[in-house]
DNA sequence: GCAACGACATACTAGGCGGTATGTAATGGG
DNA sequence: CCCATTACATACCGCCTAGTATGTCGTTGC
């Protein structure tokens, strides 16, 4: 479940001979290699370190083109967002938000990240994480859509954590905000901070902590 | 306990009378207010977008002062997470450290943070859950560093959690590596996104999940 | 088949950045 | 009192960046 790499984009558009005559025009392609690029360049750069050149020579696209699908860096950015980690979120989380009982769909979760944590994900972190941190306090368009996204994914799970109360899955006296913060926030957390020790022991040890964390959330008798 | 801000800190070297003559020279001064305000610039801006001439200008130096005390704008950074970051995080985690009951001690910092949480920690986030997001990947003195801050808050916690299962405050079932995992990444977790959030709710909501699990760890039996 | 619009391509500009070269004044040891 | 060294100050440089101006070729409606 990890954000795809576009490794070699320009499969039509040769990143060597660029105006050659006669080449198809694919809009929608291009623009998506963009996006797809775009998304790479900044989940290792950062938004305001992602350079538009770097972009435009690993989509293989020329300056041109790029301002012509997008208005700015900044739009570009807005489109990533849009397009490429709100999908990418939203399908992450997708089970536990549907789930009857949540903590096996939260159980089930915690241990597919422990067992396939991409490369990718303990160099580079995660990029919906990563946004945030860097872009929240300086941008209102960045922070108004990772806004809407995390507040989307917090309400999923307070409802499953509901539903859960309601057909007996989970225990009735916790509160259910108080469980989808914490649950967010060591997602969150722990693949930053598993970055910095560039070791996969601590996110192992918060996704078993995690574990403990969700059993500990079961009704303390079962069913009978 | 929230990183101090040094305002105008140009008491001594004018901003703007630079050439004065009979200036008295106070070279360790100058680098501390080098250090406070490349500290303050980085905590808005991250490192990388951090501009040197902004440090400059808040802090009333010159160029060529601050490339006489530092020898690049990477050496600087450097200095701020030694002389600066780590001081401030080791402070704020000392009393955990140190208490014979790691419990009590924990809930404690948590009202704490709770209660007085700053809006320069609501707006810009905790400086060392940024530099590790923002530099971690990039820059291996960097890594380095930071690492090995994280660590020794790790091992700190984890020992204050073995010393409470020994003397009977913390239950022995648990494991401690868990344990301090799980609350160091709620600790970074929860502060990144109040900061997306940009309301304190969610920070109070995780806060207080914390202390819930925080008080699970309890022994069943307390001592008679 | 032609015109008009969409989809690019190329070359260029302005500004901010970290870093440097060089000058000069204060300071402290002998 | 002198001189070397420290501690600055000023002016400048080259690079990289986002963004733009303009030209040109596919594509499509009529």
């Amino acid at each position: 479940m990890k954000a795809s790499t576009a490794k070699q984009a320009s499969s039509l558009h040769s990143a060597k001979s660029p105006a050659k005559a006669g080449v198809r025009r694919q809009p929608d392609l291009t623009r998506q290699q963009l996006l797809q690029c775009a998304f790479d360049e900044i989940h290792r750069s950062g938004f305001r370190a992602a350079s538009l050149d770097a972009i435009l020579e690993s989509s293989g696209v020329t300056k041109g083109a790029l301002y012509h699908h997008f208005g700015s860096k900044t739009a570009l950015g807005y489109a990533v967002v849009d397009e490429i980690v709100r999908p990418w979120v939203e399908a992450l989380w997708k089970p536990i938000l549907e789930a009857d009982n949540v903590i096996d769909a939260a159980l089930r979760l915690c241990r597919e990240l422990a067992r396939e944590r991409s490369e990718q994900a303990l160099l580079y972190g995660c990029p919906f994480n990563n946004l945030i941190n860097e872009m929240s306090p300086l941008d209102l368009g960045f922070r108004e859509r990772l806004q809407q996204i995390l507040h989307d994914w917090h309400e999923g799970i307070i409802g499953g954590v509901r539903r859960g109360q309601a057909n007996g899955s989970v225990r009735s006296d916790v509160d259910a905000e108080q469980v989808s913060a914490i649950i967010i926030s060591i997602a969150e957390g722990s693949v930053g901070l598993a970055k910095a020790k560039q070791s996969p022991e601590f996110f192992d040890a918060a996704m078993r902590g995690l574990e403990d964390y969700l059993e500990s959330l079961r009704p303390p008798q079962p069913l009978g």
